[in-house]
DNA sequence: ATGCACTCCGTACCATGGTACGGAGTCAAG
DNA sequence: CTTGACTCCGTACCATGGTACGGAGTGCAT
């Protein structure tokens, strides 16, 4: 049996769209096979295994260029390469969840004050936008 | 003395961009002063204010489309609403750091053990991101 | 009155991760 | 061998929040 697949059952295999497979092959994250010229190209089922590699790492917030990064130490000998690059992007996630997290209590605080009604000439936080100081 | 200011005077005393101020005109977030015939607009030092408004939303996490939904609460005799907008906002920032949160203990537990040096055959990162189950 | 900075305006471009389109060609089942 | 589904390819478009460009006109100071 011949398990090569078309590009339209590469994307089914691996749970997404066929253009993102052809995205992926545009930004190098993909190999394309050869084409017989003229024909259609078959992948060996090995992509779908890249393909998802790539999803998962996606899920773990790395952008499609980090992916790219991850893709060259995929042979596994590169750990700690591998980590650092884990350790920055956790470091960044931190960031933005100390980000998150100053909006949250922002938005919390106004809005436990809009709840209490104690400014009663105009909505606190509709008046914490318009502050002209700070 | 005439206060009314330039566009480029406006950006300056709002902290942004000329090309800002044009762009939130395009989005009806500012409105577009009256032209004198081939002239140049001029500004009512209201316009900064509103310029301030809108990134003070932004910083809460407001999309300038969500902005545009505050400006029209702008008089503050909305409190019910704005509250309704910001409560809104708020449970999204909340799954936004569930999510992040996530990756964030994945993260974590992939350096440690990368750092443990457990998995000696192949980084525990890379092993999992090409996992073939789950 | 001249020179320089500024403004006007439409349009194109940036990142990010894809999705959509359309015409031509190909593959495989029946 | 026909037909219908699929593939190929370049290109344009989506959201989001702006930034950049370029040629022509304007406004103000000297």
């Amino acid at each position: 049996m011949n398990a090569e697949l078309t590009i339209g059952r590469l994307a089914k295999a691996a749970g997404v769209n066929v253009e993102t497979i052809r995205y992926y092959q545009r930004r190098g994250l993909v190999d394309e096979p050869y084409k017989p010229l003229g024909g259609h190209r078959r992948y060996a089922p090995s992509a779908a295994s890249r393909v998802r590699f790539i999803k998962r790492a996606q899920q773990l917030g790395f952008t499609l260029e980090e992916v790219t990064g991850l893709l060259r130490l995929e042979d596994g000998q590169s750990c700690r390469e591998t980590r650092l690059l884990a350790e920055h992007k956790l470091a960044l996630i931190e960031e933005r969840i100390a980000d998150l997290n100053r909006m949250r209590r922002m938005l919390k605080g106004l809005i436990a004050e809009c709840a209490r009604g104690q400014r009663p000439r105009s909505c606190p936080i509709i008046a914490t936008l318009s502050a002209e100081s700070g």
